[in-house]
Order: C-alpha cells, then sequence, then structure tokens
DNA sequence: ATCGCTGTCTACCATATGGTAGAAAGAGTG
DNA sequence: CACTCTTTCTACCATATGGTAGACAGCGAT
C-alpha cells in the first residue's frame, strides 16, 4: 500500500484551500478533502495531525501566495499612487477569478476562532500599514482624494475581494463569465476603484 | 410543560439570522439555536421542520426586513441619483452594524445550495433590475460617471456589505467601534461610493 | 369535568465526523 | 536478504448532530 505518491501535502493543500474558501471551513470534512485528493482520510490526518492544523497550514500558504504576487506588483509599478492600486488589483486579479477560493479564505477569516484570525492578521499587518502610510502621503501630496488611509485600503480590499468571490452578485445582475466578460469586469473594477480614490 | 412562551417562533427566526449570519450556516447546530433562545431543541424543530426549511424561512424574513428598508429609503430620498445612492447606503447602514448578521447572512448565500440561493436571488432580482434600469438612464443623461449599470450595483452591493460585515478587516487598519467612529465610517464610506459614481 | 388542541419537553436513533491504533507496502541500506 | 523508515490504508471509536416518537401540561370549548 505505500506507495509514493507525488506530492500528497501540497495537493492536500490545495485542495484545501478551494474547498475551505468556497464552502467554509466548517462545511468541508476530512472525507471531502480525501476525496479530491483521491486518498484515504487518514492519509490527510498523517501530513497534518488535526483539521486546525491544516487549517493553519492553509492560512500560511495563501498569505504567502498572496503576499507575493502583491509584493511583486507593487515593485514592478512606477511610483504613482493610482497606478500602484492598478497594478495591486490586476494583479490580485487573476489568481482570484482563477481560485476563487483563495480570496474566499481569507474573507473566511471573520468567522474562524480569534486565535486562527489573529495569526493572519498579524501577518498581514505589515502589509496595511505599510499601504495605509503610502495612501497617507500621497493624500497629504493631493495626488488622492483626501480621506482616511486605512479607511480607504479597507474599502479597496472589502471591493475587491467582494467582487471577486461574489458570484452570486454577478450571476444576479447577468455578468457574463465570459474570457471577455472577466476583462471588462476587471477594467470596470478598476476604473471603480481609482474613481473613488482620484482627487477631486 | 406546555407553557406557551411569548413568541417563539420568531425568537428562533432572529436568533438564526444572527449565528448563521455571523458563524455560516453550516457552523451552526441547532442545539446552539435552541441555547440562544433558552428553549429545547426539539422546540426548533417544532417550529420549523428541518434545518434546511429554517434556513428557508430565515433568508424569507432577511429579504423582506432588507427589502422594506431599502424601499423606504428610495422613496424619501429625492430625485436625483447620487442623492438616492447615499439614501440607500445611510439606511442600510443602521441595520448592518447594529446586526451584523443581517448581510453576513446575504453574503453567505454563495456558499448555499443552489436551490437556497437561488430563491433568494429570484426575491431581489426586481430590486436589481429597477436599480439597474435606474442607474443606466442617469448615466445616458449625464448625472453618474458612465459605465455598466449592473456592475456599478454589484460593485457598490458588495463595497457596502462588505464594509458592514468583514469585522475583521476593520479591525486591521485599527478602526475604533466607538459611536463617533462607525459615524465617520459611514460617511467616509458614502463618500467612496459617491465619489466612485459622480460622473468625470 | 372532560375533551381536544397547542406548544414544549424527555428519550432515543442513525449517521457523519474528527481522531486513534496499528497493519501493510514500497524503497533505501547494511 | 533482513531491517528500518516513510507513506498509505483498514478497522475502530467517541461524540455531535439532524431528526423521530411520544409523553405531558396548559387552555378554551362543550
Amino acid at each position: 500500500m505505500g506507495t509514493r505518491r507525488a506530492n500528497t501535502r501540497s495537493e492536500i493543500l490545495e485542495a484545501s484551500v478551494d474547498l475551505f474558501g468556497n464552502r467554509g471551513f466548517a462545511a468541508v470534512s476530512l472525507d471531502d478533502i480525501a476525496g479530491v485528493v483521491g486518498v484515504a482520510k487518514q492519509t490527510v490526518l498523517y501530513w497534518f495531525p488535526s483539521k486546525d492544523e491544516l487549517l493553519d497550514a492553509v492560512l500560511e500558504q495563501t498569505a504567502v501566495e498572496l503576499a507575493a504576487v502583491i509584493e511583486a506588483a507593487v515593485r514592478a509599478a512606477p511610483d504613482e499612487p493610482l497606478a500602484r492600486v492598478e497594478a495591486v488589483v490586476r494583479a490580485v486579479f487573476r489568481p482570484a477569478v482563477r481560485r476563487p477560493g483563495l480570496l474566499g479564505l481569507v474573507r473566511e477569516v471573520s468567522r474562524l476562532s480569534p486565535p486562527h484570525a489573529e495569526r493572519l492578521t498579524l501577518r498581514v499587518q505589515p502589509f496595511v500599514r505599510r499601504a495605509t502610510d503610502y495612501l497617507g502621503q500621497e493624500m497629504a501630496a493631493g495626488r488622492l482624494r483626501r480621506a482616511d488611509p486605512g479607511l480607504m485600503v479597507a474599502l479597496a480590499y472589502v471591493t475587491v475581494t467582494g467582487i471577486a468571490t461574489e458570484q452570486e452578485a454577478l450571476r444576479a445582475v447577468e455578468w457574463p463569465m465570459t474570457r471577455s466578460g472577466l476583462r471588462r469586469l476587471r477594467s470596470e473594477l478598476i476604473e471603480f476603484v481609482l474613481a473613488a480614490l482620484r482627487p477631486a
């Protein structure tokens, strides 16, 4: 029985991100995950000693992935606030629609137990602070609409994750999920956020 | 034993809205609900024959409540698009922060089974259509930024529900949840949405 | 007083789920 | 080949959960 599979651990992580993110942590059983990976439940428990520790690993991996994407986007963008915001939204958009579970998982954090939530919050904290400081500077310089920078970060975040994760909302307005529909969605989303941030 | 309680059915509904909305449908057990109401699980099952039918009733009630709030706000506002948008956001804001579960429940719909989701979607459909048509007209008249009206509805929706339900996002930017903090939050939220919709 | 209806509870049940124990199977090493 | 280490699986277990059956108590009507 002990045949070595390709890379069981990361397959379990990947499946868990999708399942937890799409259906919610509580709604997913270890058997569900095992079923997707094509393995017995006990194999999951071999790699992650409990469902809770699996969740921790999943959150960790998600944080790392997203951080890398955002980091790269910011680095590559010119030093102009609207261009940077656009770059970040654009960078997050692709993984978000390809794997809605990714951002769905981040959103799931609100419902998790405080210890789990706090661990992810701490991980994200430096990003938030950097973004807040940056927006604050640019507002002071008149290159962004004057507002509370922290709140603008939060608003941009909920707008992007919301539109990316709530397929129901898009279905309600009969948005076509075709390739061109997605391109259009991305550009309208960017315009929406930029319009909200542009100086008056 | 058969003493009549005040209004068990509606107490169960109310508790269920909060619990389902805050923790997610799957994460809430009938015992949890019964515990909050102060009643035995079987009493819950007496009023609602199954957890699924309870969910239906909860969704129905939520839809009716929110519809009434929005309807009233639109009716009372002057016939000017930005004022109407502001009125709706303002009207939804109060119940949203007082009972995060309300909007949290709406957001939960994405994770529910298609039959449940569809029932709520159908209920909301007429509102969406009216809003879309209205925004479309006002855009054509140049009183709103020109964009896809349906998407604007979706974006405004996810922005408002997102900021109202994701307390984690607000905690991450260290937003004070005091009375004045909430007032400030409301006005910044409105400004954000209006700035995104104002004609260029 | 008794009858029946309504609402609530106690006693169970079947199933699903997270988790434990330990066997077996393959691969590398002496 | 024998031995060990890693990985996977089969066999269970305890608990939680949605749901059923039926007893019991208050209340209005006859």
